[in-house]
DNA sequence: GAAATTGTACTAATGACTTAATACAATATT
DNA sequence: AATATTGTATTAAGTCATTAGTACAATTTC
């Protein structure tokens, strides 16, 4: 059974704090395929925020393929195999941020910093 | 004399555009030390948008230090150096991205990607 | 099939951010 | 001093993202 906080004072929005506590527990292995999530009313009371929220967190995991939602009966981690060369990119991304940060940070840079520059390059 | 335009369809703020512009003069030597920016007036009226766009731009660049403006007289590019450590910084940041987002796109990983995957670790 | 349980659609409230309208204040120019 | 030129303060309007209120629709359970 997963157990999901939110941080009302993070500044994160509360549905992308699910989405990411969700994804967190299923790379943990806390849940495995085929488990079901809270249900939205469920964790909408337990979290003391609105249905609509968790749903949103619940439909944005169901676009990426990481869980299924059938009306009536619940939302459930996903069996299919997320495809393997998106797995692959995205772990890619994460590693070539991850080495990234610790570069930066060993010269002082925080990533505040370097978010303020890439954001700048979008316009370019 | 600097010539400033905006995109109005780009998303980017008008402020930051003008921001981005001036410090990209500056860096071409466009712009030196002493010479003086298009009056709040005269720019607000070229581009055909609110005097206070304009300040607001201006009153950003002088905080960093890069321009000073007088009341009355105008807006200036300054002559004090900007502090040797906060350019350094400046640049070191600018160059490790530069490297960065190119390795990434080495890989097929564009710099949304790479804003995703950090926006989220702010949150961790 | 009736009731309960599940997710969803639609609309509105709130807050942050950006820009504009308008009026003001300080300095320079004559 | 009077006037023009400069930047600035205050307030409001528009837009967007986030969340909540409320009512609805589909499925399961009995």
């Amino acid at each position: 059974m997963i157990h999901i906080q939110i941080d009302l004072k993070s500044g994160v929005p509360f549905y992308r704090q699910i989405i990411d506590q969700v994804k967190s527990a299923m790379s943990a292995g806390m849940l495995e395929p085929g488990d079901r999530l809270p249900t939205v009313r469920q964790l909408a009371v337990d979290l003391s925020i609105n249905p609509n929220t968790v749903s949103r967190a619940y439909t944005e995991l169901e676009l990426t393929g990481l869980v299924e939602t059938q009306l009536g009966s619940g939302t459930f981690v996903s069996h299919k195999e997320v495809s393997h060369d998106d797995v692959e990119r995205q772990r890619m991304i994460d590693q070539l941020c991850q080495e990234f940060l610790s570069k930066a940070s060993s010269y002082g840079i925080t990533l505040e910093d370097i978010l303020k520059n890439l954001e700048h390059r979008k316009s370019t």
